[in-house]
DNA sequence: AACTGCTTTCGACATTATCGAATAATGGCC
DNA sequence: GGCCATTATTCGATAATGTCGAAAGCAGTT
């Protein structure tokens, strides 16, 4: 891990925190002298990647992030081979959709598709949540042990009354994924709203993303109907990304990454 | 600038062109050793900054940069300022509206107002375009004479057949700019599209974003009251973050930055 | 107007990243 | 399916590089 690099990593990360920081704040985060983390900031605003707040002397994210985003949205075929099905999911169950992949102990949502009647408009798109407190979560951490081995050897946090914090109750939760290739959460990453989610593999066999039904919990549990165009979306994605088999294998363990 | 994160950023920015590279082709762009490529890529790995393409041996942009950018966007006070202005602007006119910051010589849209009668749908937030090509970008360079005089001083590539690429034709109109408060293009950046922009201040006074009203070039120009509305909405989002005047003042000069 | 706290600059030092060579892994080809 | 060429990755010595303390420059405040 290159030092300096690491050090920029997380100024963007405290940054991404705190929204705006400056020069002594940083420093006092990165427990760094004033003038190193200045050296830092000032390289990564020189590639727009951080931004100096005008008429402040506080510096926030970039604008060079967006760009990068953007990009990197593009990059993912599982997203653009997925949107087709996403949308037939959401009109043939009339629920919201979403699509998230693994960042560390985290979803991220990368797709979303409106419930069809319009109710709620919020995009979602680079929403992040703890993986343990969401479906698409729990799928992505089923099927790769390198990253649910450690949450479930730590603290879960709790983000409602309902969120999963027991690591054994997960660990069996899990298991259980792996066993019918669709996981679920009631209330537990929002209060009133419930998912159940499905993985996707690709060429490689490895699941890369996880695509979720969203429903209020008022209509939770979800009809079978429900459960099976879910597998079916998540099926026929995977076979268009050239899955060799559906459900997915769970990954191997490596000694690490 | 240290090395490390200058490097670091050329490899995002690399990604950012090429979608997905192995180390080799990063090592011939970057002009540096194929161990030293891999221990910076590594690094922005661990950080999910970039990602191993699962399958291959290349890489690609991470999700974090999602996460990031997503920050990013809810930390604009200006953006979130902006919005009411912007949609009320699209009801008014019947047009689309964006709004944009600078990227170095480039326009990043922050927001995007659909066309109320819904024609388009293309989502354009993170879209960049060569700011001398638009509307919103040349309110940019005229109130930051520090960005658009080395522009002036270089060449200026083509998007169509209309983009402005005559550095004098750019430097006249720069000028008439910052004279009427407000920018226009037709077809520069896209065949078809026009657009009229203007300037965006904030308490410091400084120009932070530009606002634009984007329509098909058959419409173009549009009326005197399009312009007021335009004009109205750039004054009532600046008054709104503290701009002590409007039209705003050009910035000054700096020896380096 | 003077102060206090912050940001920013500068240069010597030693830590740190770098790079070449060797090894391991991959992918393509017959 | 097995071989070979290409590519990724590891490792350790070298010196180039980033780091950090002290001091100067700026703002905002009392």
């Amino acid at each position: 891990m290159i030092q300096s690099i690491d050090r920029a990593a997380k100024i963007l990360s405290s940054l991404q925190g705190a929204r705006h920081l400056g020069i002594t704040d940083l420093a006092a985060i990165l427990e760094l002298p004033p003038s190193t983390v200045h050296g830092l900031v000032k390289s990564l605003q020189e590639h727009g990647l951080v931004a100096k707040e005008p008429g402040t002397t506080r510096y926030m994210l970039g604008p060079a992030l967006l760009k990068l985003s953007n990009v990197y949205l593009d990059t993912l075929d599982v997203r653009a081979r997925a949107m087709r099905w996403t949308a037939e999911l959401a009109r043939r169950t009339g629920c919201a959709t979403r699509l998230g992949v693994a960042l560390f102990d985290e979803v991220i949502v990368i797709h979303h598709n409106r419930r069809p009647d319009g109710s709620e408009q919020m995009p979602e798109i680079g929403v992040t949540i703890p993986a343990h407190a969401t479906a698409l979560g729990k799928v992505l951490l089923a099927y790769d042990p390198n990253v649910a081995d450690p949450l479930i050897a730590g603290e879960l946090r709790s983000l409602t009354g309902a969120t999963t914090t027991d690591p054994a109750d997960l660990a069996v939760q899990l298991a259980q994924v792996v066993e019918r290739g669709a996981a679920h959460d009631e209330d537990e990453a929002v209060l009133g709203e419930s998912s159940i989610a499905a993985p996707i593999a690709d060429r490689s066999g490895q699941v890369v993303a996880a695509i979720s039904v969203v429903m209020p919990t008022s209509e939770y549990p979800p009809g079978d109907t429900v459960l099976n165009d879910l597998r079916e979306a998540a099926r026929n994605i995977s076979r268009e990304l050239g899955a060799p088999s559906w459900p997915p294998a769970v990954a191997p363990r490596r000694a690490d990454d």
